[in-house]
DNA sequence: AGACTCCATCGGCTGCGTTGATGGAGAATG
DNA sequence: CATTCTCCATCAACGCAGCCGATGGAGTCT
């Protein structure tokens, strides 16, 4: 490694106060002190980084492109530095979490953003996946937190229960099935059902709530679901957190089932018995679990 | 800045050989030197990066999260010299392109590859849009070359063609329109067209190869559409790009349209007049152009 | 025209990071 | 178990990289 990190930030420096002169004010060092890190830096990397028209130096376009690459470097070596103030604390360097889809991702990012607030150098990773996705992606990146529906019991795991999720069953206006009064199971047989699928499994699975239809079509996610649902190609489930609005607008109709449109499941919480938890960790689990709306 | 570049490449070096004596012959110093860079980084961080059990020293968990991130930040800071030995060449640091959906992504892939194979120290942007999206991205993104089916003229672009693309009516074999013959225009209006639209737009326009279908399906992207189309949800023209093994594994069929059931467009590449391409951007160019297939 | 600010350059000095030597501790070998 | 080897910590000594302050040329402001 030939350039300096000290030289990067002279740049920055100069970048950000206008000149030499400030940025050596800045600094706290004397002017000659920037113009020999400039000038070294322009030879090490054989780049002619200012225009000095005798008076004031302008950044050349080459110069310019230099420093917002070193910027990205600065923050590089920035975080070196925070990851090390931050395990002093307990924070730990990553943190991955995988969502199902079917939970609302407001509260996780809005339990992000805190943590961010309460400056956490943790590295925030978030993942989205469905069904059975969720506890592969938990696998393959190695996560640390996962936010399911539905788990299979595994002794690996340490689970919480999160708040209830509504489902609802709808269909948009304009679909047959909302035309008509108390639809039963077998009526909705004549009708497609969207589900999501999850397209990392070899053969989509049935899922506990598909309802007997003969037709079914599968969408990779639920956001692709909510545009067929609006677009009027079958009907399906939807949690409540994505269709009350649409609902409110009537651009979705609720299905009057005989058996009850809703229904409501409690999603779990999981992370590895194995490796505790960064404080990073604890407190995303404390701000969901205390969250009154899940995931 | 108080962390040096120079004390994160010893960390680095000290991984890599095993040992702070290997790391000192890797470096070409003196073994002393190694030990107090070490002994330096771990005060300025506050924090112990290494076991010494009087023998072998080891990194701790510490300071292997250290190490990890410290790789990031040498990474970037070898960025900045990349980019100055590119610029000196002529590559720029880098170069955003906007592709249309209904081009074939994998000739952009393989030309960047080659870039890569070259040298280029280039950031290479990829995205994807479509409709009226394209010119919206390139624009918002401020790109540098953008590959669209159709563009409205621009003044501050310069245009080249690109080799045609096909695009072919298709539904699933079980789709009612599979099992007729000859089908007219007005035969398609029974069922669902099944269109990709501009998510960005207000509304979504009509395109020009909008048959006269009384029911739409708007979806978001080729893939979706791809994917409803399998599904059997309606009918749709797709790219050759993105159906030939599906009609050959017949899991899509052609539909004999009286008036053809194909069409071809020659896509257009555009880049800004007022914007000389770098090294990087003209060798794409040349790459793409060159390339019997577009895109 | 004079006063300022800006940056380049130079001599001189300080101290950081280097080297090489020394020593303690575990590992390898017989 | 003794010997030898490697590994790392520590220390004194030193050289040069990088800092400072001064000086000077060039452009700007009033």
């Amino acid at each position: 490694m030939r350039i300096t990190l000290d030289a990067l930030e002279v740049l920055d420096a100069i970048d950000r106060e206008g000149g030499f002169s400030a940025a050596a004010r800045r600094l706290h060092r004397a002017q000659s002190a920037v113009s020999y890190a400039v000038r070294q830096l322009e030879e090490q990397l054989g780049l002619q980084l200012f225009d000095r028209d005798g008076w004031r130096a302008h950044f050349t376009p080459a110069g310019r492109l230099v420093l917002d690459e070193a910027r990205r470097a600065l923050a590089a070596a920035q975080r070196v530095e925070a990851i090390a103030a931050g395990l002093d604390q307990g924070w730990e360097p990553r943190l991955a979490v995988v969502v199902d889809a079917v939970l609302p991702l407001g509260p996780v990012f809005a339990a992000i953003a805190e943590l961010d607030a309460a400056g956490a150098p943790t590295r925030v990773e978030v993942v989205s996946a469905t069904l059975g996705g969720v506890p592969r992606r938990f696998d393959e990146i190695d996560a640390d937190l996962m936010l399911a529906k539905e788990l299979a019991p595994r002794a690996d795991l340490h689970l919480l229960p999160l708040a209830e999720v509504e489902m609802v069953l709808v269909a948009a206006p304009a679909h047959p099935l909302a035309q008509q009064g108390g639809i039963s199971r077998a009526s909705l047989d004549a009708h497609r059902e969207l589900l999501v699928y999850d397209s990392g499994a070899p053969m989509p699975a049935a899922s506990e709530h598909a309802l007997g239809s003969s037709r079914r079509f599968l969408l990779a996610d639920f956001g692709s679901k909510q545009q067929a649902l609006l677009a009027g190609l079958g009907y399906g489930w939807l949690p409540t957190s994505l269709c009350t609005g649409l609902l409110q607008q009537g651009a979705l109709v609720e299905l009057p089932l005989e058996h009850g449109s809703r229904f409501r499941f409690v999603p779990t919480l999981a992370h590895r018995r194995d490796r505790p938890l960064g404080r990073a960790g604890r407190a995303l689990l404390g701000l969901l679990t205390a969250e009154p709306s899940p995931g």
